[in-house]
RNA sequence: CGGGGCGUAGCGCAGUCUGGUAGCGCAUCUGUUUUGGGAACAGAGGGUCGUAGGUUCGAAUCCUAUCGCCCCGACCA
């Protein structure tokens, strides 16, 4: 993309509504745009983050067995009057009438939905296991609304519910979906650590949550500092079997981590005293086992092959796709703006043209956006009329982690300069090196 | 919902106490000179002062109502 023909209203001074570093950085960099308060725009650079984060979302759930879906965010309330749900969340419940009188309400979530459309459908015990999911928009409608997409009331979330013959199975979908978003999150450059939480208005028996610390984050969590040594890294799993998936969840849940629902002082003790830390943590996905809670509420039963019909188990398990551009940007940024790390960035790299109209200094840069574009990598070309110091800090702001800057005085040797983002080194190279280096990083060679 | 604050040009703000025909910086547009970390000069455009009533010869300014936004708290992915 050139920057001459995009739309990137960044802002040099900070709107004043904003307090924490993420929404000031989306705001400056021309990400969103308020529209009311926890609603926003997306605009063309956050947009594309949100659909790279979404993408993420979308591989890894399928990797993992999971089918992809879509379901409306406008629900009718008789679903959640048969749950029980309608009175119970309360105000945090948008809640609309139609022309007809009708009670309708914004999701903000979709147990009952997906118990109803399995209910409709699936009659045995054949037809598990299944995990079905869908992101799509929510509304909650928070008392107040804060800290930009990290606490809006309409928000982009990744929710998806298993259907399983027994307890045993259900535990099992349980676990693969921990594995999978232990995968997902560091495809994003993050951080989450599983920690033991509460059930919350979900309800149900067993439940994590992911957390990205953060000193901005919302919850004050307690953990061995040995956790945050584990990575899950490339390993193949299947996810088929119990015995792999669950080796994965006791790796990585058997150390102490919790938030501050559920700590426990005298099991934290039990950590020795060098290994135990208090931060702070922002939520980004939370699994629950909740067992049969809507499956009885709401009749969704299956054929047990003996006879029997059985309510099915159930969990569900949420990723906040939107939220997530918050977090990553609070656990990743310095005074200068964004540095988004390779697996979501907006786009791959940067390519700043010093001296805009000088012939050979346009050429350079022209051949660069092709062969970085033939490599299936999108660069974003500053090639207006702007002073270095501005383009730089552009790039600086928006946060793209690879930089190229390109110049007569450096063209004059046949070099250009490629810049880290997240370490400011620079390294003169020809052309052709910056972009086989930009291959390798991106895993094109 | 309790407490506090703010709505004046795209963004950041002054002007409000003490009423007199709206201003500064950045951004935008034009021109000239510049050009490797947010350039300089000259000129230009842009605001029914959140909205609606009221007081007054006259309201951004005073009064009443209302809408919106932000912060602290309670609440929450």
């Amino acid at each position: 993309m050139r920057l001459s023909r995009y739309f990137l209203p960044v802002l040099k001074e900070t709107p004043s509504e904003a307090q924490i570093v993420s929404h000031r950085l989306m705001l400056r960099a021309g990400m969103i745009k308020q529209s009311s308060a926890g609603i926003y725009s997306w605009l063309p650079l956050g947009y594309k983050v949100l659909k790279n984060i979404e993408t993420i979302v979308h591989e890894e759930q399928i990797r993992a067995g999971h089918i992809p879906m879509l379901m409306p965010t406008l629900q009718p309330a008789d679903l959640w009057r048969e749950s029980g749900r309608y009175d119970d969340y309360g105000e945090e419940m948008l809640r609309i009438t139609d022309r007809h009188k009708r009670d309708m309400l914004y999701g903000p979530t979709n147990e009952e939905m997906i118990t109803d459309i399995f209910r409709a459908h699936v009659g045995s015990y054949k037809d598990l296991p299944l995990t079905l999911y869908h992101i799509q928009w929510k509304f909650r409608d928070e008392i107040r609304p804060r800290f930009g997409v990290m606490r809006g009331r309409e928000f982009l979330m990744k929710d998806g519910y298993n259907f399983d013959i027994d307890k045993d199975a259900a535990l099992h979908a349980y676990n693969r979906h921990l594995v999978s978003y232990l995968r997902t999150y560091e495809r994003m450059g993050l951080q989450a650590i599983p920690m033991r939480a509460d059930s919350g208005p979900i309800g149900g028996d067993d439940t994590h949550e992911f957390l990205v610390l953060a000193d901005t984050g919302e919850s004050e969590v307690f953990y061995d500092s040995e956790i945050t040594d584990l990575k899950f890294g490339d390993r193949a799993i299947d996810y088929d079997s119990v015995e792999e998936c669950r080796a994965v969840l006791d790796e990585f849940t058997s150390r102490y981590a919790r938030t501050d629902e559920t700590h426990d002082e005298a099991e934290f003790a039990k950590v020795p005293e060098a290994r135990r830390r208090t931060a702070r943590g922002i939520e980004v996905g939370q699994i629950f086992y909740f067992g049969t809670k809507y499956s009885e509420a709401m009749g969704a039963v299956v054929d047990n092959g003996k006879g029997g019909k059985v309510p099915v188990h159930m969990g569900s398990h949420g990723i906040g796709v939107s939220r997530l551009l918050g977090a990553i940007i609070e656990a990743s940024h310095d005074d200068k703006g964004i540095i988004w790390p390779e697996g979501v960035t907006p786009f791959h790299c940067g390519i700043v043209n010093l001296r805009q109209g000088d012939t050979a200094t346009d050429a350079a840069c022209a051949a660069l956006y092709a062969r970085i574009t033939e490599l299936g990598l999108e660069p974003l070309y500053d090639d207006r009329e702007e002073r270095a110091g501005g383009k730089f800090a552009t790039m600086d702001l928006i946060g793209l982690p690879w930089r190229i800057t390109v110049g007569p005085r450096g063209l004059a040797n046949g070099l250009v300069e490629l810049t880290s983002r997240r370490t400011g080194d620079s390294e003169e190279m020809t052309p052709e090196a910056a972009v086989s280096r930009i291959a390798e990083i991106y895993g094109k060679l």
